[in-house]
RNA sequence: GGACGCUUAGCUCAGUUGGUUAGAGCACCUGCCUUACAAGCAGGGGGUCAUAGGUUCGAGUCCUAUAGCGUCCACCA
C-alpha cells in the first residue's frame, strides 16, 4: 500500500539504478522495428541547465512512448569535446592554478583536457539519471573518441582531394583573448557606444582634404588606399589622385570604387585590405596592398611604427591625441554602432587577414535546398515555419571557416614542407615535414553525429538499423549552429537526410521573460527545482507548458501546481488500491452505469492521446490527461465509486482506468509511473517501462451510459449551486418530476445523488414542505425542505435565466432558419443544435409555469 | 534593410482542418477537516480574443492594413 503523502525524494530514490541494471534501456530487440535518437550532445564545459533538462526530456517522452508502442529504441547518449568552449575553460582553471597554457605544451595541456572532460562527464551522466533519461549507454559516444576522429579524418581528407575544403588567406573573425579564428555563427553582434573619428587625408600636391571616418583609427597603418564612389560627383574627379596617409606619410591612391556609399558618413572610406572583408574584396579589385598591423594578441605590431606593442585600445586613443596635436583630426563624432564579439571570451572580435581553411559552402547547399523541395527526402521540422529558418541560412551561407588555432579537438591531418601541402591520414615518407597546428571547429565533428556516432564511414549494423535518425530535438537556437551542419554533411556523405522529424523547442527564460544567462544570476539549476519538487514535477512542467516552438517562461509557481497535480495522482491511486487489493482478476459483467461511463471516456482519452503524442503535441496531451484525471476520474467517478466500491465490476473497472491513466503518464513521470505500478495487484509486466501503451477499446465504449452520467453530472452541478445559493439545509428531499423518459437518470442514480448532495431520501410527494423547482432540459427537480420558503429573489432569479432561454433560442431558432447554414454545416454540428434548442425549449416551459 | 513570431481573464499560458455559450493553472470571493487527497473538496466572480476592414451561413482561428512587443539574419567605413 502507497504511503499516505506523495515523497518524491523517496519515490525517485534508486528507481534509476534499477532501471539501468535491468537493461531497459538498451536498444537491439532486432524482432522489433528500429527507432532511433541522438541525444544532441552537451559541451563538457559545465553542468546541464533548464534547457538541457527540457530538451531531453522531450526526447525521453518520445522513447519511452515508442518503447512503449513495440519499438526497439535506440537513444544515443554522448557529449561534445566543444574545442574552444572548453579550451577556454581549461584555460581559466589552469590560470587560477598559476599555470600558462603554452608553458604546459601541447600534450601537457591536452592532459589537463581530458582530465576536465571525465569530469565534467561523470557530473552530466549524473545529471541526466537525476531527469530519469533512458539513455542506451552501450551506446555513448564523445566527439573526440576514436570512432568519430577517424570519421573527421575521412571527411577532411575526402573533402579536400574532392575540392570541398580548401586552405586560403581570407579575412576572418579573429578572438584575440583566445587567438584563434570564429565563423560566423560564433561571432555575436552587440550595440556598442564608438565614435566617428573624421581625420584629414591631403590629397598629394594639393593644399584640400578628404574627411575620412572610421570608427577604427588605429588600423590606419594598414590603409592601402581611400575609396570614393565613381558616381559621387563631389569626388569622381579625384580618382588617380594619391592621399598622404597620415602620420605615416606615404602615398596611397584615391580608388574609384561601389563599395564606397555616398549617402554614408562622408561618402569617402579608407581602404585596409588586411583588417575589413569589404576592404579585402575592395583590395582584390583594385590590387592593393595588404598589411597586417597587428599582432595576434591585438596588440600593434612593427608596421605601426611607434605604437608597436601597445594594445589596438590603447594606441587608438594615443593616435587620436597625435592626429589632434597635428592637426589632422577634424571631429569625434559619438555613435552606437554594432561589433563583433566572440561568443566565449566576450571580447571584440578583430577581422584579421589569416591563412586558415574553409569549407566551401555553395555546392552543399545547394544540395539541401534541393532535398528540402521533395517531402520524400526533406526534413520536417515541428512547427514546419522553421524549415524556413534553415533554407534562409543555406540562401545565405559563406564559406566556413572550420581551422581553429587551440590544441583541444581534432587536428587537421595536413602536413607542410615548404610550398608542399600533404592531407591524408598519416605524416607523410621524408624529413621535413610538419603537421598543421591547427584544429577543426567543433561543429565539424558534430555535423556527422547522426551517423558517424553509429559506425560511419563503416556500414556497420547499427548503421544500417538507426540511420537515418526517426527525430532530432533541439532549440531553435541551434538550427544554424548545428542542424544546418548536419543536413549539409549527411546529404554529403550518405545520401540522406540525417533525421526525418527535427521537433523543435523555445528558450527558457526567467519569470520576468527575460533569458536566463550567468550574467543575470537569474539562472535556475534544474537539479535543485528536483530536489524541491522531483524529477517528476519538472518533466511535467517543461514539457506540458508551452506550444510548440515558443519559449517558456520558468514559473515556480508552475512546478509547485504539477507536484500537486502528480499528488492528486498519487491520492486516487491510493484510492483505488485500497478498493483492489482484494480483487482477484479482472471482471466487467455487472458494470454500473458511471463503471461504463469512465470506461467510454478513458477510451476517448486514449484515442485523443494517441493521436497528440503521435504528432508530439505534448501540451495538448497533458491538458487532456490533467483534465481526465482531474475533473472526470477524481471529481466525478471515484466520488461515483463509492456507492458500488464493494462490486467486483466497479473495482475492475477502476483499475483498468487507473493501470491505463499510468502507462499514458508513464513517458511524461516515470518514477511515480514505476512505484504506483508495482503496487497494482493485477498487472501484465514487471515494470511499466515495459507494458504497452493503450489503445482504443470499442468494446469498452458506452454511448448511451456516457450521456447518463453524463446528465447525472449536470444535475449534481446545478443542484449544487441551486442549494448553496438558497441556503438549501442539509436533510432535504427531492422529487423526480423528469419527463417519463427521463426518469430513469434519478432512479438509476438515487445512491449517488443522495450521498453527494447530501439529502435524506427521493420522495414521491410534497408532504408539507417547502419546496423549490429545479429546472433542467429532462423536466424538473423539486427540492423539498424545512425552512424558508421560495422568495422574491428566487423569481427574479428564474426571470433572468429566462431571458437568458428566449435570447438564446431566438438565436439558434434564427441560425436553424438559415438554410445555407443547414446545408453548409456539418450534420453533427446541425443536429446538436437542434437539440439544443429543443432542450432550451422545455426548460423555457417550465420556467414559465413556475413564474405564473 | 530582410525574415519570422507574439498581442486571449489580475498574472502565466492553451486553444488541432473555421462550427455548441472561448479554456487551464495561479490569484480573488463564499462555504466546508465529506474516512483517496486541507498540497484538499464544493460553489462563485472575472475576457467586446490589440485595433480597423474583408472573406464566410459562421472568425480567437483565414486575408489585408495599422499599432505595440519580441526574435533571428544582413549592414553599420
Amino acid at each position: 500500500m502507497l504511503d499516505k503523502k506523495y515523497d518524491h525524494e523517496k519515490v525517485e530514490q534508486g528507481k534509476y539504478d534499477k532501471w539501468v541494471k535491468h537493461n531497459y534501456f538498451k536498444s537491439g530487440d532486432l524482432t522489433k522495428e528500429a527507432f532511433s535518437i541522438v541525444i544532441p550532445p552537451p559541451n563538457v564545459t559545465g553542468k546541464l541547465h533548464l534547457g538541457h533538462a527540457w530538451d531531453t526530456t522531450l526526447q525521453d517522452i518520445i522513447i519511452r512512448y515508442k518503447k512503449m508502442n513495440g519499438y526497439d529504441c535506440l537513444w544515443l547518449p554522448g557529449m561534445d569535446h566543444a574545442a574552444i568552449a572548453t579550451e577556454v575553460k581549461v584555460v581559466e582553471r589552469l590560470k587560477t592554478e598559476g599555470i600558462n597554457k603554452r608553458d604546459l605544451g601541447r600534450e601537457g595541456f591536452l592532459q589537463k583536457a581530458w582530465q576536465w572532460k571525465e569530469e565534467y562527464a561523470s557530473t552530466i551522466r549524473s545529471q541526466w539519471a537525476k531527469l530519469g533519461l533512458s539513455l542506451d549507454y552501450s551506446k555513448e559516444r564523445f566527439t573526440l573518441d576514436e570512432g568519430l576522429s577517424k570519421a573527421v579524418k575521412k571527411v577532411f581528407i575526402d573533402y579536400y582531394n574532392e575540392g570541398l575544403i580548401y586552405r586560403g588567406e581570407r579575412i576572418i573573425n579573429w578572438d584575440p583573448a583566445q587567438q584563434t579564428a570564429l565563423s560566423n555563427e560564433e561571432v555575436i553582434y552587440k550595440d556598442i557606444k564608438g565614435a566617428f573619428y573624421h581625420i584629414k587625408y591631403f590629397i598629394d600636391g594639393e593644399n584640400n582634404y578628404l574627411d575620412v571616418a572610421t570608427t577604427r583609427p588605429e588600423t590606419l597603418f594598414g590603409d592601402t588606399a581611400v575609396a570614393v564612389n565613381p558616381k559621387d560627383e563631389r569626388y569622381k574627379d579625384l580618382i588617380g589622385k594619391n592621399v598622404i596617409l597620415p602620420v605615416v606619410n606615404k602615398k596611397i591612391p584615391i580608388v574609384g570604387d561601389e563599395h564606397a556609399d555616398p549617402e554614408f558618413g562622408t561618402g569617402v572610406v579608407k581602404i585596409t585590405p588586411a583588417h575589413d572583408p569589404n576592404d579585402f574584396e575592395v583590395g582584390l579589385r583594385h590590387n592593393l596592398d595588404r598589411i597586417i598591423v597587428m599582432n595576434p594578441d591585438a596588440t600593434m605590431n612593427e608596421n605601426a611604427g611607434k605604437y608597436e606593442g601597445m594594445d589596438r585600445f590603447k594606441c587608438r586613443d594615443a593616435l587620436v591625441k597625435d592626429l589632434q596635436d597635428l592637426d589632422l583630426l577634424i571631429k569625434i563624432e559619438p555613435m552606437v554602432h554594432s561589433v563583433g564579439h566572440s561568443e566565449r571570451t566576450g571580447v571584440l572580435v578583430e577581422p584579421y587577414l589569416s591563412k586558415q581553411w574553409f569549407v566551401k559552402m555553395d555546392n552543399l547547399a545547394k544540395k539541401v535546398l534541393d532535398t528540402q523541395k521533395n517531402s520524400n527526402t526533406k526534413i520536417n521540422f515541428i512547427p514546419k515555419r522553421f524549415e524556413k529558418t534553415l533554407e534562409n541560412w543555406m540562401n545565405n551561407c559563406h564559406d566556413w571557416c572550420i581551422s581553429r588555432q587551440l590544441w583541444w579537438g581534432h587536428r587537421i591531418p595536413a602536413w607542410y614542407k615548404d610550398d608542399d601541402i600533404y592531407v591524408g591520414l598519416d605524416s607523410p615518407k621524408g624529413d621535413g615535414w610538419k603537421q598543421d597546428e591547427d584544429v577543426l571547429d567543433t561543429w565539424f565533428s558534430s555535423a556527422l553525429w547522426p551517423f558517424a556516432t553509429l559506425g560511419w564511414p563503416d556500414d556497420t549494423p547499427d548503421l544500417q538499423r538507426y540511420f537515418p535518425n526517426d527525430v532530432l530535438v533541439t532549440g531553435y537556437d541551434i538550427i544554424f549552429f548545428w542542424v544546418a551542419r548536419m543536413a549539409f554533411q549527411a546529404e554529403q556523405l550518405t545520401k540522406k537526410a540525417p533525421f526525418k522529424y527535427c521537433l523543435i523547442h523555445g528558450l527558457i527564460r526567467d519569470k520576468n521573460g527575460r533569458k536566463m544567462s550567468k550574467s543575470l544570476g537569474n539562472g535556475v539549476d534544474p537539479m535543485d527545482v528536483i530536489d524541491t519538487y522531483g524529477a517528476d514535477s519538472l518533466r511535467w512542467f517543461l514539457t506540458t507548458n508551452s506550444a510548440p516552438g515558443a519559449d517558456l517562461r520558468y514559473d515556480e509557481d508552475k512546478v509547485k501546481a504539477t507536484w500537486n497535480f502528480i499528488n492528486k495522482i498519487w491520492n486516487a491511486s491510493r484510492y483505488v488500491l485500497m478498493n483492489t487489493s482484494d480483487l482477484g482478476e479482472i471482471n466487467l459483467e455487472n458494470l454500473t452505469s458511471s463503471d461504463k461511463w469512465i470506461l467510454t471516456k478513458l477510451n476517448k482519452t486514449i484515442k485523443s492521446v494517441r493521436k497528440n503524442m503521435d504528432r508530439y503535441d505534448f501540451n495538448v496531451v497533458g491538458n487532456e490527461l490533467y483534465r481526465f484525471i482531474w475533473t472526470d476520474f477524481c471529481d466525478s467517478y471515484i466520488e461515483y465509486s463509492k456507492v458500488s466500491s464493494s462490486n467486483v465490476s466497479t473495482k475492475s473497472a477502476m483499475l483498468i482506468v487507473l493501470t491505463n491513466v499510468l502507462k499514458m503518464l508513464h513517458p511524461f513521470m516515470p518514477y511515480v509511473t514505476d512505484e504506483i505500478y508495482e503496487s497494482l495487484p493485477i498487472k501484465s509486466h514487471e515494470n511499466i517501462i515495459l507494458s504497452s501503451y493503450p489503445t482504443y477499446d470499442v468494446n469498452n465504449v458506452y454511448e448511451d451510459e456516457e450521456k447518463e452520467i453524463d446528465a447525472l453530472t449536470e444535475i449534481i452541478a446545478t443542484l449544487r449551486n441551486v442549494i448553496k445559493e438558497n441556503n438549501i439545509p442539509k436533510g432535504f428531499g427531492l422529487i423526480n418530476n423528469f419527463t417519463s423518459d427521463n426518469k430513469y437518470v434519478i432512479e438509476n442514480n438515487k445512491d449517488v445523488l443522495t450521498r453527494l448532495l447530501k439529502c435524506d431520501i427521493i420522495l414521491s410527494s410534497l408532504d408539507g414542505l417547502n419546496n423549490l423547482d429545479v429546472v433542467f432540459s429532462y423536466g424538473t427537480i423539486t427540492l423539498c425542505y424545512e425552512g424558508k420558503k421560495l422568495t422574491l429573489e428566487d423569481i427574479e432569479s428564474l426571470k433572468k435565466e429566462k431571458l437568458t432561454l428566449e435570447s438564446s433560442i431566438e438565436r439558434r431558432k434564427k441560425l436553424l432558419s438559415n438554410e445555407k447554414y443547414v446545408a453548409n454545416a456539418p450534420s453533427a454540428i446541425v443536429n446538436l443544435e437542434k437539440e439544443k434548442l429543443l432542450d432550451e425549449e422545455n426548460k423555457l416551459k417550465s420556467i414559465l409555469e413556475k413564474i405564473k
